[in-house]
DNA sequence: CGCTGTGAAGTTCTTCACAGCA
DNA sequence: TGCTGTGAAGAACTTCACAGCG
């Protein structure tokens, strides 16, 4: 997170926004592959990926020249170098830390084992868990993070335990020498710099959906002038956010 | 998403990126009320929230003027005034397609319960998933996702279903008057203007990450000028990265 | 001719630095 | 005096529009 204090983007020169979208061109490509579609235009591409065409563009023009003019993008060669690019023509072991619902739910998910991530273990601290079977991995104690990163060389770990537990299993994975977290426990990490957290937060998600869903009711509302809103329930919050008094 | 041509940004003007941040600012503020906390510097309450404190003060001067000079912001009224400009002085009832592991997590997920969102129910289209608990709610089939939505006046479905499955139950959701969409299988989901999509996507997650890590092994190859890199294990994608020409 | 790749313009977001109030 | 609130500068990102190549 920390930038330079130059202009210059490092010798990678990839924007941020533009890593953030590489994925989902990925997916869309691999979509594409597996419905026999060898060539494709930046418009149908951005299209499947949900971006529009010159965003597109302007983001592969990071990666290179992979485009041919008047006729578009080779799928599978676009592949291999959307892949290459986000590091994933190598095998990245992954621990996740913590077996409840959504560690099961993860461990589990399809996606994972596919495309160059492949779970390593999973830990939990809980004796009754410790033993118990999901998928074709083992839970193992908590006490073992540190000896499975450093045998297997993971540098990527997943947090999926309660938040009260969240930091002391961040500063144990960081201390094992994990330098990439991703984060499902709904609080704030503290690491040190060069350690790269991301975090997913279903309730932070929701309340971003709720405010535009609530300025949505209050438009509407306003727009009407009476409170028979159609379908949505937004009836109480839309008239206590008309009453606002607006300072300065 | 759509954006009026006018530089005004309708008479809400919260920009967006703050408002995907105000759900963080929230929940440090609960922490800091849970210590007993009453007064807050945007100093101490940015480092609580991750972010520095010129861009929080930003932030909540877009809400009003709700800090004393000299003293700070008083918790209590902070959490009561973003709380009302993110909707949630009302209760959101939300539906959960997918009785599946995740939707398994998110039904049981703590922080969900709270602070206004209440799950309404939870759908799966296997007869053997239906009719079996989770937490509170019995699973109900598909089939009745149009009468309860209606029925209870909801308007947030979260999609927990495999990717397959998920255009089709969002087409169904959208048309039973659900207007934000909370996104975990991993498909870009297309919808009318006027609807709201959010996606959860663990597997674009891992590969930010990848990128990252993928980076920084190889910063550090090219400074060292040898192979043993620390305890991360990134020897060979570093050697084929560094190997890249550069075109134009 | 069609589509990519890209300067340039426009917009949004971040950070600085300090005026001004408690 | 200490801290908020905010103009102004700067950086990042998006979009436009078209030159130029296949």
């Amino acid at each position: 997170m920390s930038r330079s204090s130059m202009t210059e983007n490092g010798h990678h020169g990839i924007p941020e926004a533009t890593v953030n979208r590489l994925p989902v061109y990925l997916r869309a490509l691999y979509a594409l592959a597996d419905r026999g579609i060898a060539t494709v235009s930046s418009e149908e591409l951005a299209a499947a990926a949900g971006v529009n065409s010159a965003k597109l563009r302007k983001d592969l023009s990071h990666l290179g020249s992979y485009g041919t003019r008047g006729v578009g993008y080779d799928v599978e060669y676009l592949v291999y170098q959307v892949s290459r690019e986000l590091g994933l023509t190598q095998d990245w072991p992954v621990v996740i830390v913590g077996a409840g619902n959504l560690g099961h739910a993860l461990a589990n998910y399809g996606g994972f084992a596919s495309r160059g991530f492949r779970v390593a273990a999973i830990f939990d601290s809980d004796p009754l868990t410790v033993g118990t079977q999901i998928g074709s991995q083992v839970v193992r104690h908590a006490d073992e993070i540190e000896s499975v990163i450093a045998g297997h060389g993971v540098s990527i770990g997943v947090i999926a335990t309660p938040a009260s537990a969240a930091q002391a299993v961040c500063d144990r994975l960081v201390a094992a020498g994990i330098t990439s977290i991703l984060n499902f426990a709904p609080v704030v990490l503290s690491v040190p710099p060069g350690v790269d957290v991301r975090k997913v937060d279903l309730s932070i998600e929701l309340q971003i959906l709720a405010f535009h869903a609530q300025r949505r009711a209050v438009v509407r509302v306003a727009a009407n002038g009476n409170g028979t809103a159609g379908g949505a329930a937004a009836g109480p919050a839309a008239g206590a956010a008309a009453a606002r008094a607006v300072p300065t």
